[in-house]
DNA sequence: ATCGTTTTTGACCGTACGGTCCACAACGTG
DNA sequence: CACGTTGTGGACCGTACGGTCAAAAACGAT
């Protein structure tokens, strides 16, 4: 249900979204959804928080769960790419597109991908220095700028997809910044 | 005139700008307005498309005018942390705000993206080839993939400034991602 | 079964939206 | 100066917006 809503903002973005389309989607009655949320704002900024909290708890949960952090690392970049379909990659990412329309309008939303995008940092400067003590990666590597670039980087191939990119195009350049990002000792 | 349209379209996004927003910064009167431009989407498209079109032309002339290719590549990606006030790095880029907002529901802004960085990455592909004649750049290099990953890590870079994340980390972050990007034979 | 409490519903409100239209002003032409 | 043409302004329109609220339904405790 708060599903449905957060599909509904992540297509349509937040001002095009109408309280109405929110109904709709959610079944939910008008006073319901304001009893339960309060106005519009509080409804998307919830949404984009646990938006965001999941997606870091999934993101430190795989890197737990990875054999090698080589792995995550790689995952990171190529994911977007994914999607046989490329309708996951058209959406693009929800809080990404979330800062585009609102960081001036809404500081609350800038500040929440600040904060994410730190912590997406620090994940993947720990895949990357475990990485290097796994042998994967070159130690005299920076792990935190590294980190660094390739948050920027997949930021990058997100929005190309979200331009509608060919899915072999988009996968192109993923594979083309990972294979420069990260200078792989032995393979 | 149409340059303070484009700067309301380019804070607030599109839905979230008024036609009497429109009406305000530009100073014409409503008539006039719909007369020249036809309806608000119209006017929208418009000022994109004029934006792309200068952002293009100006950085063909800027690769035109440097003494060597290397150095527009490394403007490219340092550019948009220039700013000394951070307020054009807050601000982003329009293309990049429009397509995350409207890629969904507006097509055309889509197309124009994608049309864009094709453009982009061409011009890049350019001035990394004249690097490479010029002895900046290992001539093993792939220039056209080089490019790409060059182009996705400027986008997330832009994207990254609009967080309003602070100007010094974002500088680290593209001088991290340059020098990943383009292994430099001799510095 | 009764009654107090909580939830849900959708009618309703004021407002601001995008867009139309026409009276009028400004201007070029003779 | 007279006159057609073009461009301008803002009153005006229907609509859909975000948000409120009272009535009723659903529920739970006794």
């Amino acid at each position: 249900m708060v599903l449905a809503i957060r599909d509904e903002f992540w297509d349509k973005g937040y001002a095009a979204t109408s309280t109405d389309d929110l109904l709709r989607v959610s079944g939910l009655g008008k006073g319901s959804l304001y009893g339960a949320f309060g106005d519009k704002r509080s409804v998307f900024l919830r949404v984009l928080r646990e938006y965001d909290d999941a997606n870091l708890q999934a993101l430190r949960q795989r890197l737990d769960d990875a054999e090698r952090g080589i792995v995550l690392v790689r995952e990171f970049l190529l994911g977007p790419t994914d999607d046989p379909t490329g309708a996951a990659a058209r959406r693009g990412c929800l809080l990404a597109n979330s800062n585009a329309e609102l960081a001036v309008s809404t500081p609350d939303v800038a500040a929440e991908a600040r904060r994410t995008y730190a912590a997406i940092t620090a994940i993947l400067a720990e895949a990357l220095e475990r990485a290097q003590r796994e042998g994967d990666l070159d130690p005299a590597v920076d792990a935190g700028e590294t980190a660094r670039a390739m948050l920027a980087a997949q930021l990058g191939i997100v929005a190309l997809g979200r331009t509608g990119m060919d899915r072999d195009d988009l996968a192109t350049v993923a594979r083309s910044a990972l294979a420069r990002l990260l200078p792989v000792p032995t393979l």
